[in-house]
DNA sequence: GCCGTTTTCGGCCCGACTGTTTTCAGTCG
C-alpha cells in the first residue's frame, strides 16, 4: 500500500511551496491532501483502479494526476518541480519553534543559510538580529526553539502519557484549588502517540493555578507561565500545556483544545456557512453568544450531537453528526473480560490465582489465560503436556475463587508454513483459542494468517500486524483478504491493548467493521499492572467507531462461549 | 488546489501572543 508513501510527499510538497510563499490556501490544499492520505484505510491504488479518486472531498483533479503518476511511474513531477533548488535540510528547520515559512525564507534570501549549522552560525554571529522585522529577543526564542528541536523526542505512547496526565492532574489537584480539569489534545481522543499533553482547567485565580503548575515536582523546566497558560517540560521530556479559562467558556475551551485541528475546521466552516461563529470562547449568532459553558451545549448549538472526543479526525464524524447517526460506541464498562493475559507458565510475572483476582477486582467475569506455545521458545513457550498441568492449576484456583470465570485460552503460534503449534485434540479443550505470529514475519504472513483462521478452533488472531509503535513496522499483511476471511469464518481479530502494540489500529478497526469482522480487546498484560491497558484497547476501538455489539469481550461469558465453539 | 442549497470564480476557521513595529506581520495551536 502507498498511501502513506504519497501523503509524505504531499507534505512535503506543501512545506516548500509555504517556504517559497506560495498562496497558503494552495498549501492547505495539499496538507490537507497528505492528512486523507494517510487515514485512508482503503488501498490507493484500489480507488485509482475503480476510478474513484476524486470521489474523495479534499482530492480533486491536481492532486489524482499526482497521485496516479507517482504510482504508474514511482516518481511525481510535481514534487521534483518544487524541490529543484531547495535543499532538504533547510525545510526540516520549519520544525524549530518559532521558525515559519517566511523567516525561514528571510534568512536563505538575505544570509544564504542552507542548513541546521548556517542557522546556528548566523545565530550566534547576531547577522540574523539585523535582518528587518528580526530583533534580539526574536533570535533568542529561536534559540531555545532550536535547542529543543535537537533535544526533543520522537512523539510519545498513549500508554505512556495516559498514566503521566493523570499523575500531574492529581499533584496539581493536592496543591491548588482548581474548579475543573481535564486532559485534552491529541490524549483526550486517545491517538497512539501524542506529541505533546494539553491540560484544561477552570478556577477562580488563573496565575496562581498556572503557578501551582510550574512548581510541580515532575517539572525540570518552565517555559512560560502566565495568567492563563502555562507550558512545562516534566521528566522525560515532555512538553506539558496548561491552560485556565471562564467557568463561562470551558466547554467551548475543551472542543477547541482537543481538537483535532481537522474536525475544528470542519466545525467552523459549517458553523459560518449557517451564519454561526464558533470560537475557543464560545458559538456566537452575531455578538450574541449561543453556547460555552458544556461541550455538549456547542454541538448543540451547531445543531449536532455531541461527537466523541475518539471520533474528531475528519473522518466523516462530521456528516454523520448532521444526520445523527453517530455509531453508540463501547464503553470501558461495557467490557466484561480480558481472553489474552499471560503467567508465570509462560513469560508472565504472576500466577493464575493472583491474575485471576486482579482481574475480578476490575469487576472482569472471566479471564482468558493465553500462554505462549513451544515455537515461541525464547518467551516460555508451554508443551500440551504443561498446558494439562496448568489446567489442573486452574480448575484448582477456580473452585477457591467465585465471581469470575478462569478460562482455558492459549496464544497458538502459527508456524512458518501456517499450521498451529498444538494439535486439533489440544485445542479443542480450550475456551477460547487466540492464533498469533511471532516469528518469521516476512515469510507470507497473510498466507500463514488465512490458513490459521480455517482452523476451527481459533476464535481470534492475535496482534494482526505484528507492529510495534515507534519500534517496528507490522508483517507484509494483505488486511482486506484477513478481513474477508475473517468474516466469512467468523473469526475473530484483536485489538491488542498492550500500550506498545494497539494492533490493530483505529483505521483497520474502522475498515474491519464495515467488512463484518468481529473484535476482541485483549492487554496481553504479562502483569498485573498491565490490565489497565485495556483502556487503551478500548480508545482504539472508539476511534475505529466501535459499538458494544462488534466487540466479543462484551458478551456474557455464556454466551462468549457459544459464540467461540460456533465455528465447530 | 479544492469546491459550490449564495458561487465554475472567488472565496477558503479563528484568536492570542509576540516582537517589532508606529499599525501589523509572523507564528502557533
Amino acid at each position: 500500500m502507498k498511501n502513506q508513501e504519497i501523503a509524505d510527499l504531499f507534505s512535503r510538497v506543501a512545506d516548500i511551496l509555504d517556504f517559497k510563499g506560495e498562496n497558503s490556501f494552495r498549501v492547505n490544499a495539499y496538507r490537507r491532501g497528505a492528512l486523507i492520505l494517510s487515514d485512508l484505510a482503503e488501498d490507493v491504488e484500489a480507488l485509482v483502479e475503480e476510478g474513484r479518486l476524486t470521489e474523495i472531498p479534499g482530492i480533486g483533479e491536481g492532486m489524482a494526476r499526482n497521485i496516479e503518476e507517482y504510482l504508474g511511474t514511482g516518481r511525481m513531477s510535481k514534487y521534483e518541480e518544487v524541490r529543484k533548488g531547495v535543499p532538504e535540510e533547510l525545510i526540516a528547520l520549519l520544525g524549530v519553534q518559532g521558525m515559519g515559512p517566511k523567516t525561514l525564507a528571510l534568512a536563505h534570501r538575505e544570509l544564504g543559510i542552507k542548513s541546521l549549522n548556517d542557522l546556528r552560525m548566523i545565530m550566534d554571529s547576531g547577522e540574523l538580529a539585523s535582518l528587518p522585522g528580526m530583533g534580539e529577543k526574536k533570535v533568542a526564542n529561536l534559540k531555545k526553539g532550536l535547542e529543543h528541536f535537537l533535544a526533543s523526542k520522537e512523539r510519545i505512547s498513549l500508554g505512556v502519557a495516559y498514566p503521566l496526565v493523570l499523575e500531574i492532574i492529581e499533584a496539581l489537584q493536592k496543591k491548588v484549588k482548581v474548579q475543573k480539569v481535564c486532559p485534552a489534545g491529541s490524549l483526550r481522543r486517545m491517538r497512539e502517540t501524542v506529541g505533546d499533553i494539553d491540560i484544561l482547567a477552570t478556577g477562580r485565580n488563573g496565575a496562581s493555578i498556572i503557578s501551582a503548575f510550574a512548581s510541580l515536582p515532575m517539572v525540570t523546566q518552565v517555559l512560560a507561565a502566565g495568567e492563563t497558560k502555562g507550558s512545562c517540560i516534566v521528566e522525560g521530556g515532555t512538553q506539558v500545556d496548561l491552560r485556565v479559562v471562564e467557568p463561562g467558556s470551558y466547554g467551548a475551551a475543551l472542543q477547541y483544545f482537543t481538537g483535532s485541528k481537522a474536525h475544528n475546521v470542519k466545525l467552523r466552516e459549517m458553523a459560518r456557512a449557517n451564519g454561526l461563529k464558533v470560537s475557543e470562547y464560545g458559538v456566537f449568532r452575531g455578538e450574541k453568544k449561543l453556547a460555552g459553558k458544556a461541550e455538549a451545549e456547542v454541538y448543540k448549538a451547531l445543531g449536532l450531537p455531541l461527537i466523541p472526543p475518539e471520533l474528531r479526525e475528519d473522518r466523516g464524524e462530521v456528516e454523520m453528526a448532521v444526520e445523527w447517526k453517530l455509531p453508540s460506541l463501547v464503553e470501558n464498562k461495557d467490557i466484561l473480560g480480558d481472553l489474552h493475559v499471560h503467567t508465570k507458565w509462560s513469560d508472565g510475572h504472576h500466577s493464575v490465582e493472583e491474575m485471576a483476582r486482579a482481574a475480578k477486582e476490575r469487576g472482569y467475569k472471566y479471564l482468558g489465560i493465553a500462554e505462549h506455545t513451544p515455537t515461541a521458545a525464547y518467551a516460555g513457550g508451554i508443551s500440551e503436556a504443561e498446558l494439562k498441568k496448568e489446567w489442573r492449576e486452574i480448575a484448582e484456583v477456580q473452585k477457591r475463587l467465585k465471581g469470575i470465570r478462569i478460562l482455558r485460552s492459549a496464544e497458538v503460534d502459527i508456524r512458518a508454513d501456517g499450521s498451529l503449534d498444538y494439535s486439533d485434540e489440544i485445542l479443542k479443550e480450550l475456551d477460547f483459542g487466540v492464533a498469533s505470529i511471532h516469528s518469521g514475519f516476512k515469510k507470507r504472513a497473510t498466507e500463514r494468517i488465512l490458513k490459521a483462521m480455517q482452523n476451527p478452533y481459533v476464535d481470534a488472531i492475535g496482534h494482526p500486524t505484528g507492529r510495534l509503535i515507534s519500534r517496528r513496522e507490522g508483517y507484509e499483511v494483505d488486511l482486506e483478504a484477513v478481513f474477508k476471511t475473517a468474516a466469512a469464518t467468523d473469526t475473530a481479530l484483536e485489538i491488542n491493548a498492550y500500550y506498545d502494540r494497539l494492533d490493530l489500529n483505529d483505521v483497520h478497526v474502522k475498515r474491519a467493521k464495515e467488512a463484518g469482522v468481529k473484535i476482541t480487546i485483549n492487554t496481553d498484560a504479562h502483569h498485573i499492572d498491565q490490565l489497565w491497558m485495556m483502556e487503551l484497547g478500548v480508545g482504539t476501538a472508539r476511534r475505529g467507531w466501535l459499538a458494544k455489539g462488534d466487540v466479543l469481550n462484551c458478551l456474557p461469558p455464556e454466551r462468549l462461549r457459544k459464540k467461540s465453539r460456533k465455528k465447530v
